[in-house]
RNA sequence: GUGGGUGUAGCUCAGCUGGUUAGAGCGCCAGGUUGUGGUCCUGGAGGCCGCGGGUUCGAAACCCGUCACUCACCCCA
């Protein structure tokens, strides 16, 4: 560019648009079949919400809900958000029209938050996920993560890992957090820098911290694992069995306890070594059986998990898997240097009857209009000239034979479809 | 929020320690004796060298500011 323009995406936001964005097409389509085989339906809600939706979900002492979300006030004064999660939406919805359950939804959703960009992160980014609400039947924790896990199959990743940790409920998970600000407090002076201030307000965030400092205190000190109630071990250890039934790999990790403070009992995260980068994380989620109340509703129990598309992507290329995941290529180019526009109606009868047809515009020569068919990968093109149109004829040339000589020959125009079946087979 | 790098045609980049009509490859458009694509050849369009100011006889090149992009820290998708 030697020149900005005037108008720029925002800072940390991107279009999306050619290969890339039949990318994203084919990554939301496969996600859209596993979430059917699964029995999720589609769930549309507002990208902003009341700012509370967030803060109460999410935590106040989170990372997100301090300082990165797009919190505004519109002209009634209402407070909002951009939402920086797909699940406090879901839930609240969910609290809000009390459908039967178990409530199974899929999204996909930009998501939205104020931090500086760099590679794999971004201001807007886009997730797609499922929510399943009330029950917290262990078998469920196993079929999110599977989904998540068959998802990323079908997308050609290969070198993905499953972290995986139980946070237990309410009652143990507060034993445990008491036991952790306990040491904590006693070795404070030993702490990071910024954990010396903000360990009290919520201990376990220490645990995520990468700091040796930190590191060193809380490998001496209490894990999650001993302090489970005798419900929330025992939930666990059959979704780890249930994982293991159907032959996925696992890796126990005490310390995973994820950015959100919702999260009760199962929480998991994928991570693509391939990236190697500190954003090598790819998706992640867990339960969240006590995030319903928080909005409002009755108990209900609830699990899910969201991915997000561009660093799927990232990581699809991280491992140097360049197959396309949808067929875009047109059937049919329709090239006429009649002068007459005898494409318009010859495209609109192939689409009917169901080829995807492309044509040229602008009158351009035929071997200009050649070159673009070629270009659109179509297998077949059409060429009509004035010599086909005086006959009531088209010729129908293979752009993807071997030979380059043989592969054309005239076709009758009531006929044209009949032999647009038998080459293409559809 | 803190720090580093970069900003020259649509894209990827050259432009030597400042010297005066700014280049290449790819892409795009048009031709190669007039109805045809992949290779090849020829020609063409397209840049106030991110923006503003300064130093200088002279700046895309040096200095300052500003905007943008990018990478890293924090944290996450």
């Amino acid at each position: 560019m030697s020149t900005q323009p005037p108008f720029q995406s925002p800072v940390g936001t991107h279009d999306v648009y050619g290969p890339e964005a039949a990318l994203w097409e084919g990554l939301i389509a496969h996600f859209a079949q596993a979430a059917y085989r699964y029995g999720f339906s589609m769930v549309h809600t507002p990208i902003f919400e009341d700012v509370g939706v967030f803060n109460r979900g999410i935590g106040e002492h989170s990372d997100v809900a301090k300082k990165e979300m797009y919190v505004f006030e519109d002209r009634g004064g209402r407070v909002y958000a951009l939402r920086p999660e797909g699940t406090a939406s879901i839930v609240r919805a969910f609290v809000e029209h009390q459908p039967t359950t178990p409530f199974k939804a899929w999204y996909v959703t930009p998501a939205f938050r104020y931090e500086r960009p760099q590679a794999g992160r971004y201001r807007q980014h886009h997730q797609v996920g499922v929510e399943v609400l009330g029950t917290d039947d262990p078998a469920v924790d196993v079929e999110v993560i599977s989904l998540a896990w068959r998802f990323y199959q079908s997308l050609g990743l290969t070198n993905i890992r499953l972290l995986i940790n139980s946070m237990g409920h309410d009652a143990c998970r507060s034993v445990f957090v008491g036991a952790l600000r306990d040491v904590l407090s006693e070795h404070k002076d030993s702490l990071c820098e910024e954990h010396q201030k903000t360990f009290s307000d919520n201990p376990l965030r220490v645990l995520d911290c990468k700091k040796d400092a930190c590191i060193a205190v809380t490998d001496a000190g209490p894990t999650l694992p001993d302090f489970l109630c005798d419900d929330c071990r025992g939930h666990f250890a059959k979704v780890t069995s249930g994982l293991e039934s159907i032959g996925i790999a696992y890796t126990l990790t005490p310390r995973l306890v994820r950015g959100f403070d919702y999260y009760t009992r199962t929480t998991f995260e994928f991570v693509a070594d391939a990236l190697g980068s500190a954003q090598n994380a790819i998706g992640g989620g867990g339960r969240y059986d006590k995030l319903a109340e928080q909005l409002g509703g009755a108990p209900t129990s609830g699990i899910g998990f969201g991915s997000g598309i561009e660093r799927l992507l990232l990581a699809r290329r991280a491992e140097g898997v360049d197959a396309p995941l949808i067929n875009r290529v047109p059937d049919i180019f329709v090239v006429d240097t009649t002068g007459d526009d005898v494409a318009t109606p010859l495209v609109d009868h192939l689409r009917s009857a169901g080829y995807a047809t492309l044509r040229a515009f602008d009158g351009r020569s035929m071997k200009s209009q050649m070159k673009v068919a070629d270009r659109s990968g179509a297998r077949v093109a059409l060429l009509i000239g004035p010599q086909e149109q005086a006959a009531g004829e088209i010729t129908l040339r293979d752009l993807r034979s071997g030979d380059f000589e043989q592969a054309q020959r005239r076709v009758a125009s009531n006929d044209i479809v009949a032999a647009l079946q038998e080459l293409l087979g559809k």
